[in-house]
DNA sequence: AAATTGATGATTTTATACAATGGAAAGAAT
DNA sequence: ATTCTTTCCATTGTATAAAATCATCAATTT
């Protein structure tokens, strides 16, 4: 018997059409958009066109194509006859991703959360048991996929699919950055589970204004720590207008 | 003397690089956004690749980027191997639109106008002015322009690019609907101008908090009766989960 | 020494040609 | 007559080649 050879996805990405992709430029896509969101390619790297189709075996054209479409995602800037960059957000660009989803979020949960079924709630209790353990365990490569489900399951009866595919690009943006603080500071980890799970409760309950409130507070206590975590680590004072705080929350 | 060609710029559209424009696709793509949003492409229109190229001169590459560009900012589907078709929103998407205006506007409002300048005041009325004629004469196609630079110059102090940009691009994927709307009833257009005038004045008393209430009133205004206007030329009852109302507004 | 100009090469942008897809029409089967 | 299958063709998607742009470096001028 010859050797069998195993070949890992990550180790040799399939990168083309087929059940998932109906043009090869969607499939560079995703697989570049999974790249900068796990890190591989970091805030600041140039990517270059040649490259990348040299490696997933195929034409630059599509690869363009693909790079404008991560573009309009948040995740690259295209600059004219000087290519693709990966974004690098400053501290006051992230919080403008949390103040979004804050000013966004509520929207869809009083408009869906009362919608819910106990399916979805079966759905949602898988998610946050799976989230909770790969919290517990630091697994980084599933938080926002977890994170993601969590809050679009919940948001999927909020009539509003506009707002939705916005948060679902937020949320995709502001993980890479969530992951530094989440993998930083245990205590944010925890009360992370803790506070999906007193939502979901909440949720249950029909005590929906309560629900929203947490929620918010939730979105806001991330983007608390997290720009804290940046300040901390540029020590550059926050001088701008608009800066410093957040949008005014009402918090009871 | 030989008579004088005069060339108008619609009837001999010249889409090229140059000052404007860094590439060709984004010279396409400004012509074919325009083209969307003055009614040229009506909603539902199929766009070909090959046409467009033919006619602004230059190979298809650049068109595709141009309408993946376009797709972005909500203006067009595209169907891989099927092409772009021109947006038609349903009652229930404009209305989602307005929803969104009314969750983001207000943030940038209160971000902003306490920092407006004399400079900014000045260049308000002078904008205001030329909408209130533009509205007097039904002049449609400076409309959205102007209500723009209105709305963007009070937000231009919010440090906050992506909200700004997301309400720039709401503002002109409403404008195709507005303006049947406004185009229609000559009461909507009258208190239009009527608003933004009060809410220019407030924001010079630095009346912050009616100004802010008064612009999401300004914006819930016209969702209501375009929203009416769709469904009296439909006639579909509207029996979504979430639909018939808009976002919970407190109106003191 | 500093500033300006010109040449070069790397990379991106666009043009042209070829391949793939999907819808419509025609033909075959029931 | 209706339904299913096959073929054809228009259009889109991608590959390859050529043109354009920009950054860098070297040479020249001030």
């Amino acid at each position: 018997m010859p050797p069998i050879i195993s070949i890992h996805k990550r180790d040799m990405p399939v990168v083309g059409k087929g059940l998932k992709h109906k043009t090869m430029s969607e499939a560079a896509a995703a697989e570049i958009r999974e790249r900068i969101l796990d890190g591989t390619y970091s805030p600041e790297m140039h990517l270059r066109q040649d490259v990348l189709a040299a490696e997933f075996g195929m034409s630059r054209i599509p690869i363009r194509e693909a790079l404008l479409s991560l573009e309009s995602e948040g995740l690259l800037n295209i600059l004219p006859h000087r290519g693709a960059v990966v974004v690098k957000l400053s501290a006051e660009e992230i919080e403008e991703l949390f103040n979004m989803r804050l000013l966004l979020e509520p929207f869809l949960f009083l408009r869906s959360a009362p919608h819910l079924t106990s399916s979805d709630f079966s759905r949602l209790t898988k998610t946050l048991s799976e989230y909770s353990a790969a919290i517990r365990e630091v697994n980084v490569n599933t938080w926002n996929d977890l994170n993601t489900e969590f809050h679009m399951t919940i948001y999927k009866y909020a009539c509003s699919p506009r707002i939705i595919s916005t948060v679902r690009n937020l949320l995709a943006e502001c993980d890479r950055h969530t992951r530094i603080q989440l993998t930083s500071i245990t205590a944010d980890r925890k009360r992370a589970v803790r506070e999906h799970r007193k939502i979901l409760k909440l949720c249950k309950q029909g005590r929906y204004e309560e629900g929203v409130q947490l929620m918010k507070e939730h979105i806001d206590h991330i983007r608390v720590a997290l720009i804290d975590l940046l300040h901390v680590r540029q020590e550059v004072p926050d001088a701008s207008p608009g800066g410093g705080s957040a949008i005014e929350l009402p918090i009871d």
